[in-house]
DNA sequence: TTTAACATGTAAGAAGTTACATGATTTG
DNA sequence: CAAATCATGTAACTTCTTACATGTTAAA
């Protein structure tokens, strides 16, 4: 009955008590690396999760202007959240742009195709340096190796971004060759920009 | 103007024409391993793809018990779907139901955490596998190397699905390991797999 | 004094899901 | 005779995006 975004909502309460602003600055980064979501959609979601018992509000005076609504997960939240991590994960509703794109990438004269390719293989290898470099903090901080501390879920979730960059950038560079491209001027792992220097 | 369905109906009809039931059919598969949709989307894109030049039809006596409607792209749908390839990624609008509940992980006492992963990992393996031996027949046939031919398309798209699972069958272990778990039995196609023994 | 950060909402529309609705031909 | 395949649509609803709307306090 909860939808996905009142999930991630309650994931991050489970955290810490929050503002809808400031849940939906938590949802820019870092849930925003998988799960985007607006203020637009955050404070009609909290009223639904509020209406269900799952979450509880109090008014606070806080740095904002007007009467500030602090959110906290109750324990009906609690139960929510685990019932949901407990469900079936639905086999994957995809739905990937990248992949669809090259799978439509024959029509292009190839020289535009590698061009592409090579544009695309960049913003992967500097995103993948973005988690790099988080994964290097989180990873020296205590609590990322205690399953049941917050910090060792956000240490295994930069895990799958790092290893889903990499295996981005090698499926272009994969890709880049068959075309007959020459190799990128850049390495896996390295903050990259374009040869235009 | 043309939404991500619209360009998913104009690549396939690039390949060739096909009446609304059968882009059902090839939006099941291969095309909805990465981008899903249902025929009561399709029908209705198909008309607006119509009223915008994009596509046209004509209806034929076929197998179906009513007249059919067989679409074919134009020449203005193909300049669309050009344009598209040739405009700039959208940089992720990321959902990912899967990083989303491994966020949430610590939640969860570490025997279920762990079953959990253990679940999924072989949703992946199985995945992999399947995609695996698609690529078996594809990588045989005449134009997977032909960088314009439709099934050097279906190739790369294949192999990006293949990097992509084995990333998240990696990203598996790597959790389980870090929870103190086993691995689990392997089998033949998984492919990911550190040595044994 | 202007901009950024804090703070919370609504509205219109696009995109996607699930269910409803119909009906002929072929295969088991 | 029943089920699958072929074949095309509509309706109700949820989800998500983009834009509109308002207003204070602190820093540059």
């Amino acid at each position: 009955m909860t939808s996905m975004l009142g999930h991630a909502l309650l994931s991050l309460l489970a955290r810490r008590p929050g503002t809808g602003y400031d849940l939906t600055q938590r949802m820019r980064r870092p849930v925003g690396y998988f799960w985007a979501a607006n203020h637009s959609q955050i404070y009609p979601e909290l009223a639904r999760l509020e209406e269900g018992g799952l979450v509880r509000h109090r008014v606070v005076e806080g740095a904002g202007p007007r009467p500030t609504k602090r959110y906290t997960i109750t324990a009906a939240g609690r139960r929510a959240l685990d019932g949901w991590l407990r469900s079936p994960v639905s086999d994957p509703p995809t739905r990937d742009e990248e992949t669809l794109r090259v799978w439509s990438l024959w029509t292009l004269d190839p020289p535009s195709a590698l061009a592409y390719l090579r544009a695309r293989r960049t913003q992967h290898a500097t995103r993948l340096a973005e988690y790099e470099a988080l994964q290097a903090e989180v990873a020296a901080e205590r609590g990322a190796h205690e399953p049941t501390q917050p910090l060792w879920s956000d240490h295994a979730a930069l895990q799958g971004g790092i290893l889903g960059r990499r295996a981005e950038v090698a499926w272009h560079d994969w890709m880049i060759d068959r075309l007959g491209g020459t190799a990128p001027p850049t390495r896996a792992g390295d903050s990259v920009d374009p040869p235009t220097g």
